[in-house]
DNA sequence: ACTGACTCGTAC
DNA sequence: GACGTACGAGTCAGTT
């Protein structure tokens, strides 16, 4: 029976998904149950059958027409977990890599696509098969065309029907189908038939009277019971029809001479198998197709060793000893010191010592050994360019101990930490052990007592023991780790961004930001007592008093004893967020010294306490600068948090002035200019918005010139507000109603502005749809360097969740463009200044702004030096424009 | 005394 | 609910 098979492929997922154990996982976790049925059922059909063409149909999500009609259309259909609807995406993409046509259209189902295409073939006088566990399209069985294989429960159970096959099990005609599950209704879509109508008595109906129309001409014939449920029942009947007649003219964008078997794109039918583990899937497939899909080695290679690590390790006692593992070594080796080495207030350390590692045996370098001059010297050459290589698990506290030993240079060529990040950044968590068994089936040995217990046997966990599996993990983890980053097209990123990135962050780390401590304390002095005048003030105003820094407390004295009008809330009761306030300034006296509390509080607390207790030697503070946090690529910094230190009001700027470089330099402060705007205007390659950044003009003004029609001349500060405003939301998928928030004015009106903008610059609304769309498709979203962040959210039930879903879409991609393009130019600067020989050094960076200590001498050529190597980081399609400041602070650093 | 949820506010 | 990404201070209610 060869001819066309057109295939409904979430219903077919669908069953699948229900049908096979949730339990089915990769490594990393993602659930395969749906995708590993789908092909199954795919390659018996191509085995059996060898069908000339398969084209296979989606839902497309969103409502169809029959929603619009009937808002309660299948509105019982339980709503599933994101995982249905993640692993439709990914049959969706398998059905396209090997090459058979994806088939869908905006607002219809798959059944009204395959009633489509089913009937041009018929028409073409092709011979058609449709594949399915959806009984509506019983109704387009046509002998001798068109014929239904019908999957029944379970996956392998199938019947094939043609019109006497239909007539056999439903007693109607394909032709009266419809009218006969019409009367007796659908339950899983939610459509209530007539009572007391069931397959027998609905098919007898049809069968005497023809379609609805008869039936209902001829009610007085039946029962009495019947007649009064027909009767009262016509409408639904009625609806019901409507509702199940399968659309046979959708606009597609394939035609049927499309259905046919196209070329495999081995490369990606073949990684994503592998990636999703389907091992025998894929030999099947391949098989079946007449290709080769081993790429990679075959996956979790067989007869590789499962189980716990087990580690020879050998205690080293002399260079010799050091230099003689680096003779040996045949590939990079595994580098680790004990678990978490206590951080001194200086920071991290190498405690006990470290150990290298090939995966099999580990040495063991004790600390106190690298007091000898010629030990330090092997180690930094086994760990040194000139040696095999280092992969270890969050490197950068390694390398800050190390740095500290006078090892400046070492060799990572693997972070695993990071490439897990990179290979899931929506992940929390990348510890060692999780990674191990996700990546390799190997379990970390837990070697001290329990955990939280107290060791009776007084054994104590050995650091060497210890420190020599976490090495030995490492470099297992290496293969399989690369292999992943291989597959999804992260290993530019992994080795010539974020590898390079972790030195570079060590030494800023390590060397810290200068702070003037008598600065500091003065201002947190002030702001004490400020706080304190201002505390007794709404105490005061309020008539009594309470904890002002409880939102609850609060609540109750302006709401309840004040009477003050309450705004929007929140889980736990009514804001008292400055929002609000703001627009109770007027109405009570207290509001006023509460908003003026509220700041000074803020500043009192998190940056003048916040910062003096982060302060280290040499009057420096040494934050943290994560790479494995943010899930755009952006870093993050904590302990303390130097991306969020004040600059908007003039009392937060001050602690700006806290900020200072070492005798005899001045900081250099260097920023991106609307670097995200210009991230969009290259992304979306929007003309209008590239001739905006072109012209060279204040960007806001040329974008409102350009959105209201007006000469740049003409436009008010008020109206490049507005411009700003849109340029700020647009990165964050902005809608009306945040508008207007900003802006303080009707959502109407912010609806208003966003369409004039969006016809001002139309390929930025395309390229907006176009990243939401793919994102849906693929079910991650991925930057120009190939950065991927997945994002599950847009599959999701409630619509809330979606919609924060797409607006993650949009700004992943540009927030992380301009990270991926900030971390080359932190990168490169940092090269420069090496090789330059600069005594200058990089201290802070926030975003898209590095800040330097550069010695008075050299100001002028690390200026030309950071201007150049910022700028020329990539090649956008609009300038990267660079704004240099110097000064003796911080918040003196203006150009 | 610790922990986690919550609210709030700071940065880009 | 309502604009993305972070971190942290403080309160409060729960636990130990």
């Amino acid at each position: 029976m060869p001819g066309l098979f057109l295939l409904d492929g979430n219903s077919l997922a669908y069953r699948a998904f229900f049908a096979i154990p949730r339990d089915m996982v990769t490594r990393t976790g993602q659930e395969t149950n749906a995708v590993f049925g789908f092909t199954q059922m795919l390659a018996t059909l191509l085995r059996e059958h060898e069908p000339e063409g398969i084209a296979v149909a989606f839902d497309l999500p969103g409502g169809t027409f029959r929603h619009e009609r009937l808002p309660s259309y299948k509105a019982n259909r339980e709503k599933q977990e994101d995982s249905l609807y993640q692993q439709l995406d990914l049959v969706r993409e398998l059905v396209d890599a090997l090459g058979f046509p994806v088939v869908d259209a905006e607002g219809y189902e798959a059944d009204d696509v395959i009633a489509t295409l089913a009937t041009m073939a018929r028409d073409a006088g092709r011979d058609v098969t449709i594949v399915t566990g959806d009984r509506d399209s019983y109704q387009l069985v046509e002998d001798p065309h068109v014929k239904v294989l019908y999957n029944k429960r379970g996956m392998s159970d199938y019947a094939l029907y043609d019109e006497a096959g239909i007539a056999e099990r439903t007693g109607v005609t394909p032709a009266d189908y419809v009218a006969y599950a019409a009367l007796r209704g659908d339950p899983s879509d939610n459509l209530p038939g007539v009572p007391g109508v069931g397959e027998k008595t609905a098919a007898k109906l049809v069968n005497a009277h023809g379609g609805l129309d008869g039936i209902f001409a001829a009610v007085d014939e039946q029962t009495p019971k019947l007649r009064e449920n027909l009767a009262a029942n016509e409408e639904n009947a009625r609806l019901n029809e409507e509702l199940m007649v399968l659309v046979r003219d959708v606009a597609l964008d394939v035609g049927i001479d499309d259905v046919s078997a196209g070329t495999v794109d081995v490369e990606r039918a073949g990684g994503l198998l592998e990636v999703l583990e389907l091992t025998r899937a894929r030999e099947r497939l391949g098989a079946l197709l007449g290709v080769d899909f081993a790429g990679g080695d075959g996956g979790a290679a067989d007869g590789a060793p499962t189980g716990p690590l087990e580690v020879d390790v050998v205690h080293l006692g002399d260079a010799a000893g050091i230099a003689a593992v680096v003779g040996e070594a045949s590939g990079p080796l595994g580098v680790a010191t004990v678990e978490r080495p206590p951080s001194g207030e200086s920071g991290p350390e190498l405690g006990d010592g470290l150990a290298l590692s090939d995966g099999d045996r580990a040495w063991w370098v004790p600390t106190t050994l690298l007091d000898d001059d010629a030990c330090r010297d092997a180690l930094a050459g086994a760990v040194g360019p000139d040696g095999p290589g280092l992969v270890a698990h969050d490197a950068k506290p390694l390398l800050r101990a190390l740095l500290r030993r006078g090892v400046d240079d070492v060799a990572l060529v693997l972070d695993t930490a990071l490439a897990g990040y990179l290979l899931d950044p929506a992940d929390a968590t990348y510890d060692l052990d999780v990674l191990l068994e996700r990546h390799a089936q190997r379990v970390l040995p837990v070697t001290g007592p329990p955990e939280g217990q107290l060791d009776l046997t007084g054994e104590v966990a050995d650091p060497a023991v210890e420190a020599s599996h976490r090495a030995a993990a490492s470099a297992v983890l290496r293969g399989p780790l690369l292999e992943s980053l291989e597959a999804q097209g992260l290993v530019a990123l992994n080795d010539e961004i974020e590898v390079p990135l972790v030195a570079v962050l060590a030494r800023m780390e390590e060397l810290g930001v200068g702070v003037d401590v008598a600065e500091l304390t003065r201002l947190r002095d002030e702001l004490t007592a400020e706080c304190d005048r201002l505390r007794a003030a709404v105490h005061e105003a309020a008539g009594e008093e309470f904890n002002v820094n409880s939102t609850k407390q609060l609540r109750e004295v302006l709401f309840d004893r004040l009477g003050l009008t309450p705004g929007k809330k929140t889980k736990t009761g009514y804001s008292t967020d400055a929002a609000t306030l703001e627009r109770l300034r007027d109405d009570h006296p207290v509001v006023e010294h509460l908003l003026a509390y509220r700041e000074v509080e803020k500043l009192r607390s998190t940056y003048g306490e916040g910062l003096l207790g982060e302060v280290g030697p040499g009057d420096r503070i040494r934050a943290t600068f994560n790479q494995t946090v943010a899930r755009t690529g952006r870093l993050s910094s904590d302990a303390p948090n130097l991306h969020n230190i004040p600059v908007r009001t003039e009392a937060g700027r001050a602690f700006r002035r806290a900020f200072v470089p070492a005798d005899g330099r001045v900081l250099l402060v260097a920023d991106y200019n609307q670097i995200e705007l210009r991230c969009i205007a290259h992304l979306a390659d929007d003309p209008g918005l590239i001739a905006a950044f072109e012209a060279g003009d204040d960007i806001h003004t040329a974008v409102a010139a350009r959105t209201w029609h007006l000469d740049p001349g003409d436009v008010t500060p008020e109206v490049r507000n507005r411009a700003k405003m849109v340029a700020y939301g647009l990165a964050y998928g902005m809608e009306a109603y945040g508008l207007s928030q900003r802006l303080g004015c009707p959502v109407d009106e912010a609806a208003e502005i966003l369409e004039s903008y969006f016809s001002a610059f139309p390929a930025v609304r395309d390229y907006m749809d176009h990243t939401v769309d793919e994102a849906r498709r693929k079910g991650y979203t991925e930057t120009l360097f190939g950065r991927r962040r997945r994002i599950p959210e847009l599959s999701s039930p409630n619509f809330n969740v979606r919609q924060a879903g797409e607006r993650q879409a949009m700004n992943a991609g540009i927030q992380g463009l301009a990270a991926d393009v900030f971390k080359v130019a932190l990168i490169r600067i940092d090269e420069r200044l090496r090789t330059d020989g600069s005594a200058s050094d990089l201290v802070l960076q926030v975003h898209d702004e590095v800040i330097l200590e550069v010695p008075d001498d050299e100001l002028d050529d690390v200026e030309a030096m950071v201007r150049a190597e910022m700028g020329g980081a990539y090649e956008l399609k609009v300038e990267l424009a660079v704004e240099l400041a110097t000064g003796a602070t911080w918040a003196d650093a203006k150009g």
